[in-house]
DNA sequence: CGGCTACTTGAATACTTTCAATCCGCGTGG
DNA sequence: CCACGCGGATTGAAAGTATTCAAGTAGCCG
């Protein structure tokens, strides 16, 4: 199943930037490929040098670093519309995998490189470092997490970031609720903590009232109070995210 | 005190690019001040609208979030040849500061906006993409770090990339000592621990004859134990840094 | 029906923080 | 020249927070 760029549903969604007939004239030259792959397979792995980039289409993903005794440690919960591989495309190879845990399907992207891509279009360009940086924001938010959160605020956090980004690609369904097929072991993985605590945090969760997890769904229950508990402000989102 | 780009003895350093004569030129264009701050004041302060992009000359700094409870995350170590301010440029403000500890000058580069540089420079912009991306690596060792690390790991990390980047940049004193102004207070927050138990970890690896700081200075008696212990490995630098 | 993975719960243990007291070096002002 | 105040560092003890270990439940797939 090949999804040609310019009958991209993903490509419309308000987060992303909307894009001249050039651009996406561009783009599509880039696009060699569309593959899918199953849950728990890696996309990407740790010490792969070179390979395309890709763009999540369907599903996700996790970003994470397998630490010697055993543990990982997951960096970033991938979403559809997000960039994968541009680290192992520009450096050459990477210490981290990129794992999916739902069925994923992918953008490969390998027509032309990112050298020929910043020579002929600054504005493609741009919109890549943008997305960037915001993208260094939030991960400025999961180390602040990480060092100095309590464990029910790392949990939180979470699952209001990620409830907000996929907000911003149409993917929850009521008011309060979305899809959330993270396990106690990814979110334990996510935010440092063993799989054992998170459970007892999720349960103190649906004792107070505030979100429950369940059957891969998400239900905030009281976002006030969560967004209170966890600090939580949703990153500003200048820049509309490059999308390739 | 006004450092011409062309006289500058950072850019000579062997981290950093090698620029065309032409490349040099547009970034002289750009440099439009050397200013110095005095250690413990803030060079970015949170929630600043815009301002200018900065390349840390002489001095370190740190990146830092203030929590809302008084605590802080220090979320990166600034070193001469840092880019500081792209965020603040590019998305308009941003949540964390960059604060001086201890005197620091810096080029202020104000010339040209960054949307400018991309459309007239496309391998510096691919230079910025591309060292903003080896960031990126490091940043997700802290956060694995931050995540899964015992306190001596932490720390004992922290050291290493510290004391590497220093050498990139040529700023080592003999083959195991180099200079470390970060208090306790800045390791604890750095690596998301209280200061006291960072006081104990210092002592333990004094003890265990692994490394010291005193009087602003870090010497590494045992690296290889060091680097085993907290499974550091350097960060593969692929491309040599942009430095503006 | 196994056998698997995910989840739950309890108890013991380990690691880290907090609180408190003390010490040291340094710059200031009398 | 010395007392004073201050920030940083150290140490001990008590209190928390999270982990590990262990046992058991539930759902799912071959």
């Amino acid at each position: 199943m090949f999804i040609p760029c310019a009958s991209c549903s993903l490509r419309a969604k308000a987060v992303f930037r909307p894009f001249s007939g050039e651009e996406l004239d561009f783009i599509s030259t880039m696009k060699s490929d569309h593959v899918t792959v199953r849950a728990k397979t890696d996309i990407i792995r740790r010490g792969d040098v070179g390979g395309p980039i890709y763009t999540l289409f369907e599903g996700w993903a996790v970003r994470l670093m397998d630490l010697g005794d055993g543990s990982q440690q997951i960096l970033d919960v991938l979403l559809p519309g997000d960039m994968i591989g541009l680290e192992s495309a520009m450096l050459g190879t990477v210490k981290h995998s990129v794992r999916a845990i739902t069925p994923v399907s992918l953008c490969v992207l390998e027509g032309r490189s990112v050298a020929e891509l910043f020579d002929r279009n600054a504005k493609l360009a741009l919109a890549i470092l943008q997305t960037r940086v915001e993208e260094e924001q939030r991960t400025d938010a999961r180390l602040a997490m990480l060092g100095r959160g309590s464990a029910l605020q790392r949990i939180g956090y979470l699952m209001l970031e990620t409830y907000d980004r996929l907000q911003q690609r149409g993917m929850v369904n009521g008011g309060t609720t979305c899809p959330f097929p993270l396990t106690r072991r990814h979110l334990a993985d996510a935010s440092g903590l063993s799989s054992v605590h998170v459970a007892r945090i999720l349960a103190e969760m649906r004792e107070r009232k505030l979100a429950v997890v369940e059957g891969g769904v998400l239900i905030v229950f009281d976002r006030a109070a969560l967004a209170e508990l966890t600090a939580y402000s949703p990153v500003y989102v200048a820049a509309r995210r490059a999308i390739l």
